[in-house]
DNA sequence: CGCTTTATTTAGAATAATTCTTGATAAAGG
DNA sequence: CCTTTATCAAGAATTATTCTAAATAAAGCG
């Protein structure tokens, strides 16, 4: 019942760089993969306790800065809120409820890059990227929606 | 010499909400337009307290948040390093150099959006959006360029 | 298989940016 | 003036994260 790793090739990806899969780094990917939910280092933490009780937290960050460098998960992060995992490898975006705190991918349309709408200055070399929205996740703007029923809509943009 | 300040109608904006224009908060918006670098509260302190000795860490990080409460000044955030704050309020993105440490402005292009290239699900209400570049900046690239004339470009990438 | 090396884990201490607390100061409004 | 409310300043407190050092474990090798 219980599913086994399901991190296939990274055993070796990981072993070119001197490291190892250990327990514990599986264990992390394996919680991240399990509820794609951005989670915390604490929060994933408290996920990993239950499967490996004794694993500490400096472990789980330990893990989780690794599992970055390999490029097996992202971290992500929102003003200067505690950082974010997330293990889609696809480029996205992230919006960030403010109703409900959930972090919702927001995927990259086809045939699209950021230089289309970026007007980067010539010579620049971009290495990395982050793009991140705050507002109202779907449910929580369909929510308000229906609360502010009878008012304008105006008030939902304020 | 020593210029007035250069918040002509702020005082009226400020005062909208029930606050002063203080000589601090004038001192560290004055020092934020003096030197449009994106420093962090600790350089605005450093700078702020040329023309104001007595002023307090805990003042600068008062004014600041003040100032970006009140829309004059923008927090810009990159990773979890320290916060930044820049008074551009033209909408554009920021590309923060990893070898010299500049943060440089990157204006969005004419009549484009962010919602030509992300695919936002719809009812999605935003309300903020933020875009970072981690890369080099147009002076490192080229000196990077020059240094490694005769190596193939695809190390400048790496 | 033992031995050495190197990576990993762990607990707790340390760090650093930011926020909070409290008392003093000062401007505003009647 | 006098009261109210905003602001400032100094230092304490908070908190996410990183560092340290000792213990553990896996890998490589003779």
């Amino acid at each position: 019942m219980k599913p086994q790793s399901e991190s296939p090739n990274y055993d070796a990806t990981i072993a070119g760089r001197g490291l190892r899969m250990t327990d514990q780094r599986r264990a992390v990917y394996d919680t991240l993969m399990g509820q794609r939910d951005h989670p915390t280092a604490v929060e994933v933490f408290m996920r990993v306790k239950g499967r490996m009780p004794s694993i500490s937290l400096a472990t789980v960050y330990n893990c989780l800065e690794t599992l970055v460098e390999c490029g097996f998960v992202r971290h992500v992060h929102h003003d200067r809120e505690p950082s974010r995992y997330c293990p889609n490898l696809e480029e996205h975006a992230h919006l960030f409820c403010e109703s409900c705190g959930a972090v919702t991918d927001v995927p990259l349309r086809a045939e699209r890059t950021l230089e289309d709408v970026w007007e980067m200055p010539r010579d620049t070399i971009v290495l990395k990227r982050e793009v991140s929205f705050r507002g109202f996740c779907p449910e929580c703007a369909a929510r308000k929606q229906a609360e502010g029923e009878g008012d304008t809509a105006s008030n939902l943009k304020q």
